[in-house]
RNA sequence: GGGCGAUUGGCUCAGUCGGUUAGAGCGCGCGGUUCACAUCCGCGAGGUCACUGGUUCGAAUCCAGUAUCGCCCACCA
């Protein structure tokens, strides 16, 4: 395996463009691919994605997306389990046509002018051109997705699934067709589901109106009326009742009686109903059973009409007598004015209401009364719950259980069907007769299933299916279901199925129950909602806004991995985040970093290991103690990244490698190991361990960090030496398995550690010159002697010392005492010599009080809770000891500090 | 109306069995052309963990309440 040369400086674009070839060409993408190392008998790890609009291009939450569902990935794949991350595309049928629309719109075109089939072709043209832009980003993004099974809702696969799907549910009775009040949105010119209307606070008003008792005769009565409240006027011209409280004693009397409906001179009777509040308003309400979900339900139970008085556009149809042709809010204002010109204004306030708007449109939603199709939920909710409830399928984070149960707890029938052209036509025909016939076939039924009528007789319904349907059969249809392929056996359910939380609603709970509802099993194992990604202030990033960050332009100056590694650090499970560009350039320094790390390890083989040689484990024997201590880092770090993996808790893992690779390897590792490298007294076989130690721990920290950046990771990993069981590839390199760790060792190098700092903080404080060299001397206690003899020329070039001298009592430290700067840490204190002057012996007389005051204050703190007896009987017997310990060299600090100041 | 979340240094956030002196990045101050890296190195300043009360030997962490901000759900005309 030959090692690969690594240019000077990090440049990400060149990088990343040619390692993603690479990978196509290994075809590692697909669990059964050529360069596939999965292991057959291990359970496959599947991540189900949310298919992106096809009309869309990339944002910074599919990019967040797309970077945790590839961090899971290649985990799962470098663990040698059969991976599968499905691509896909989503038709989304109304967002689609909101944006063709626009663009026919500017063309002087219509839906209209087009007529249906027209304008289907256009759909399909634009989404032909749209359709590579999203797919590309991804792999920008470096989605290791099996690209050879892409699969679209509006593909042949996904119509088939949908077909069986409904048809299916039809016989089993949860699919069904009937009038009942539905959202309707002029603007889109189709029916709404409940979660695509958006509930708006607005202040409106609340009108006071006379009704007009008919008298015996059949005559309105001028002086006798019953006022009841409204905030929609215009539903007065569909009014066919009037409602009142049964035990309401003001309207007892009226009850039975009947009141002339305005403009449209219908008469109407007063009712008692229970519904009723009687503390709202009049304590009487009008009727509007076409346009009121509680009327509909009263008027049923006093058998009253339902008169639809709107037509498609929101505008008053022929029911509305003089105000036909009128728009819905226009009718309004008209019919107030023509009210208060009869005298039958009584009054109107300002009336806080709850507007329904359009997701998509922003549109007043109109309840209307139609025959729609629908799902009926409660069946299927009712074993969404269930499956959760019992564990099979756990939602991350879990609070959304709650929000999971509320909203599957009571949810009403949902709409399916839209009128809008580009989604799956509905497999419904219809005979003259008016029989329904669903079919599954693709062709449509050979002839009404009632009456026998022939194809040719039959019909098929005009609608289509709300875009959730299709995508709700997302993580089966993918997989050739309804046919018993042998993925579908092998991959579902699926593992973790990966989104922001914004959609659990439209798409997790319906691929919930639709799974439970047709295969019988849940589709997942794993729901992980992310966060929202929200502008540098907490706003949400929107076109119209213009605070979009555009993660392309992220990718092409910092790089994939640098967006990549702050999406995956900043990833709170269902918590926002606020993205700027701080966060990339901070990843992108991090990539820097490791590149350098790499680029020195590589520059600082010992000549006596031949370029291109096979990686060696280094030889135990000969390690030191910074060896043993970087041996035992990289395992622990291994350990802290298995477990942050495990729980889902992926910025712990980022945060872990940055402080391992950065603030441990490089800070200290390769500082202690340069020197022993350019060390002639050591053995050349000794130098060889050191080095062995070092390629070793980057290859491990490399593998650990590929999942989060995976293109400089496979770079670096090209080039640093290799083992003959290793692949080509770092994608398919085995996950590193943690091994025993060396605690003693790693107390004394943090020991050392700290005197290091500690005296390097000594010289800054008296203001000695930075790259002045100062004779040291410490006093080692017994204990870390080795580990010091060892690194003592390191220690030597980290603090500047020269000569260092290890003494090793304080007596000895004492006897040459003279001016000079104290360093006490723990058991360990040195010496730096200084010439003394007036100003720098003031200097270090005040740093080292100030050092005193500390320590005493710490003293004091431990031993209060020490001489507490409820703290040293309660307390787990080793945070006790903690204490002791701890008190115990705090208290040799505070005499040694002292003793220095004269004390 | 119901529910949820957030509140930790100037900014963005970690802190998931309660346990030494609450951490990081950015920013800030001082000093550095050390042969991997100035996309860097060294040192430092800066926090009564929103507030009140409680539980506990011990609370940023658990409980109750309050405040501010944000989100979700909701068919009273």
């Amino acid at each position: 395996m030959t090692e690969r040369e690594l240019g000077k400086a990090y440049r990400p674009a060149e990088v990343e463009g040619s390692v993603y070839e690479r990978w196509l060409a290994a075809d590692v993408f697909a669990p059964d691919g050529t360069g596939s190392r999965a292991d057959a008998a291990k359970p496959p790890f599947v991540i189900i994605q949310p298919p992106p609009n096809v009309t869309g291009s990339l944002h910074l939450g599919h990019a967040q997306r797309t970077a945790v569902e590839d961090l899971m990935i290649r985990h799962a794949r470098m663990q040698g389990r059969p991976t599968l991350f499905l691509p896909g595309l989503d038709h989304a049928s109304i967002a689609a046509q909101f944006v063709l629309d626009g663009i026919l719109a500017r063309e002087g075109e219509s839906r209209a002018t087009l007529g249906r089939d027209r304008y289907l072709e256009r759909m399909s043209e634009f989404v032909e051109r749209t359709r590579g832009v999203i797919l590309g980003q991804q792999r920008r993004v470096g989605a290791s997705a099996d690209w050879s099974r892409l699969r679209f809702t509006m593909d042949d696969g996904s119509a088939k699934a949908v077909r069986h799907a409904f048809a299916r549910l039809h016989r089993d009775g949860l699919a069904y067709r009937t009038a009942a009040l539905i959202n309707w949105c002029p603007t889109c010119r189709t029916s709404l589901s409940d979660l695509e209307v958006i509930a708006t606070p607005t202040t409106g008003s609340l009108w006071t109106v006379r009704y007009h008792l008919v008298d015996g005769s059949g005559a309105a009565d001028p002086d006798a009326w019953i006022t009841v409240a409204t905030t929609r006027p215009e539903t007065i011209l569909g009014d066919t009742g009037v409602a009142v409280h049964p035990d309401d004693e003001l309207y007892t009397a009226l009850v039975g009686r009947r009141v002339r409906i305005p403009f449209v001179d219908r008469d109407v009777p007063i009712v008692a109903d229970e519904s009723v509040d009687r503390a709202f308003g009049t304590g009487a309400v009008k009727v509007t059973p076409a346009h009121d979900a509680t009327d509909l339900e009263t008027g049923q139970r006093h058998g009253l009409a339902s008169i639809d008085v709107m037509t498609d556009d929101g505008v008053i149809n022929e029911h509305g007598g003089a105000y036909a042709g009128l728009d819905r809010f226009a009718a309004r204002a008209r019919i107030l004015e023509d009210l208060a010109g009869l005298g039958d204004l009584e009054g109107e306030r300002p009336h806080e209401l709850i507007l329904g708007r359009c997701q998509r449109s922003d549109d007043v939603v109109e309840p209307r009364l139609k025959t729609q199709w629908f799902i009926r939920v409660a069946p299927l909710a009712e074993r969404a719950l269930a499956v959760t409830r019992s564990g099979q399928t756990r939602i991350l984070p879990e609070r959304f259980d709650k929000i999971w149960e509320h909203w599957l707890t009571g949810i009403r029938d949902w709409n399916v069907s839209r009128q809008l052209w580009w989604g799956h036509r509905i497999p419904a025909w219809y005979c003259p007769d008016g029989h329904v016939t669903v079919s599954e076939l693709e062709d449509g039924p050979a002839a009404c299933e009632t009456c026998g009528r022939g194809a040719s007789e039959l019909r098929q319904d005009p609608d289509i299916f709300d875009t959730w349907f299709s995508s709700g059969l997302w993580p089966f249809s993918t997989l050739g279901w309804p046919d018993a392929t042998d993925d579908l056996a092998r991959y579902y359910p699926g593992s973790v199925m990966e989104t922001g939380y914004d959609i659990i609603f439209f798409w997790v709970a319906r691929m919930m129950m639709l799974g439970l509802a047709l295969l019988d099993e849940a589709p997942f194992e794993t729901v992980y909602l992310s966060g929202l990604i929200r502008d540098p202030y907490g706003k949400k990033m929107s076109k119209t806004t213009g605070n979009v960050v555009n993660p392309l332009e992220i990718i092409d100056t910092t790089g994939a991995d640098a967006l990549r590694f702050a999406l995956i650090h900043g990833a709170t499970p269902g918590l926002d985040q606020r993205f700027g560009q701080a966060k990339v350039e901070n990843a992108r320094n991090f990539a820097n970093k490791l590149w350098n790390a790499a680029r020195f390890v590589l520059g600082a083989r010992p000549e006596t290991i031949p370029a291109g040689s096979p990686r060696r484990a280094p030889d135990p024997e000969l390690l030191g103690p910074s060896e043993r201590w970087i041996r035992s880092r990289r395992a622990a770090t291994v350990e802290t990244v298995d477990r942050a993996m495990s729980d889902f808790q992926f910025a712990e893992v980022t945060r872990a490698l940055y402080e391992a690779i950065w603030s441990e390897y490089c800070d200290w590792g390769l500082e202690f190991v340069k020197v022993r490298l350019a060390d002639d007294s050591l053995s050349s076989a000794t130098r060889e361990a050191t080095w062995w130690t070092l390629v070793e721990a980057l290859d491990t920290y490399l593998r650990l960090l590929h999942p989060v950046m995976p293109f400089v990771t496979e770079e670096l990993w090209g080039a640093i030496p290799h083992d003959a069981g290793d692949p080509a590839l770092l994608i398919v390199a085995d996950w590193p398995s943690a091994e025993e760790q060396e605690a003693p060792i790693e107390a004394d190098i943090f020991a050392i550690i700290d005197l290091i700092g500690a005296i390097r903080n000594a010289r800054a404080e008296a203001g000695v010159e930075a790259g002045a060299w100062l004779a040291v001397r410490v006093a080692v206690p017994d204990d870390l002697g080795p580990a010091f003899n060892a690194l003592a020329p390191s220690i030597e070039r980290l603090v500047r010392a020269r000569p260092l001298t290890q003494v090793s009592t304080r007596e000895e430290l004492n006897r040459s005492a003279n001016a000079g700067l104290t360093v006490v840490v723990g058991d360990l204190e040195a010496r730096i010599e200084l010439s003394a002057d007036e100003d720098s012996a003031d200097r270090e007389r005040h740093r080292l009080e100030k050092e005193l005051a500390d320590a005493e204050g710490f003293l004091t703190a431990a031993k209060s809770r020490l001489g507490n007896d409820a703290f040293v009987q309660r307390a787990p017997a080793a945070v006790v000891a903690g204490a002791r310990s701890r008190a115990a060299e705090l208290e040799e600090t505070v005499a040694r500090l002292r003793e220095r100041l004269g004390r």
